[in-house]
DNA sequence: ATGGTTGCAGGGCAA
């Protein structure tokens, strides 16, 4: 069961890029971020053409996040238990959906970017990692076989930055207080499957529009798939697929996927 | 390296 992230950066743009790569790489599970639309403006149907169910929970501009499934995949692709947003915690931002596929807990995150560290949105951001430790704490318990992905807006360690001295731990994306913050989901059983699959590994998932940062791979590895202790010793292969990133008008983020083999 | 670009919307904000 191969399931992906991608940060598109407004569907409404990416949607050919979105097909182009279904039709390519044929992931089972699809967590996007970033869509940026209105759940009446949602491409379901363009996207039940090229072979996915979808699942969505956006809003105009901003955010948005959704859930895909391939519908010759394993069960059918049936996508079960939908839940929008982090219960108990208020939030008009559209950046959390949680869905079942084929046994498997799927928890689709857009975390806050934050600004920089000390801000109104820094706050929010921790603020809001609370909340969703607080409620992943139960949802691991109520579903062992889970996978938290998604753009987390936090690179984990200096592996996943281009350059560790300007990303140290007073910046935004990489300051101690988020590492802990990531730490403790981590401590709830939560493993990267892309560092424990690739440990030396210095793939990136993002690089700005900026300065030709792609071209000169001036990025961090900001987009991760968490597994749960259940599903760890499943996971046969991990990457980011960088190629759309070279299309043209690409998102900023490349989509990162992780490989499920037979799990019990 | 901290300017720059992109998306949305139609000016500035968010990233």
């Amino acid at each position: 069961m191969k399931i992906a992230s991608w940060n598109v950066n407004s569907l409404n743009v990416r949607l050919p890029h979105l097909e182009q790569w279904l039709a390519a790489a044929r992931p089972d599970v699809v967590a996007l971020q970033e869509t940026k639309l209105e759940d009446a403006k949602f491409p379901d149907a363009a996207l039940a053409a090229a072979g996915y169910r979808s699942v969505f929970s956006g809003q105009k501009t901003y955010n948005g996040v959704a859930i895909l499934s391939r519908m010759d995949g394993p069960g059918g692709g049936a996508i079960e238990d939908v839940q929008v947003g982090i219960p108990d915690f208020e939030d008009e931002q559209k950046r959390v959906l949680a869905a079942t596929v084929n046994g498997v807990r799927v928890v689709d995150v857009y975390v806050v970017n934050g600004q920089s560290v000390g801000s109104d949105k820094y706050a929010y951001k921790l603020r809001w990692l609370d909340a969703l430790h607080a409620w992943l704490s139960g949802e691991i318990a109520r579903h062992p076989k889970l996978v938290l992905l998604g753009d987390f807006n936090i690179a984990p360690d200096e592996r996943d930055v281009h350059d560790p001295v300007y990303w140290n731990e007073e910046r935004i994306l990489t300051s101690r207080a988020e590492r802990d913050a990531l730490d403790r989901l981590r401590a709830l059983g939560l493993h990267d499957a892309f560092r424990a699959l690739n440990p030396d590994d210095r793939s990136f998932s993002w690089w700005d529009y900026r300065q030709f940062a792609f071209r000169r791979n001036l990025g961090l590895r900001i987009d991760l798939t968490l597994v749960s202790d259940a599903l760890k010793s499943g996971c046969v292969a991990a990457g980011i697929d960088k190629e759309p990133r070279k299309w043209e008008r690409p998102s900023d983020h490349a989509p990162a996927w992780v490989e499920i083999g037979d799990h019990e």
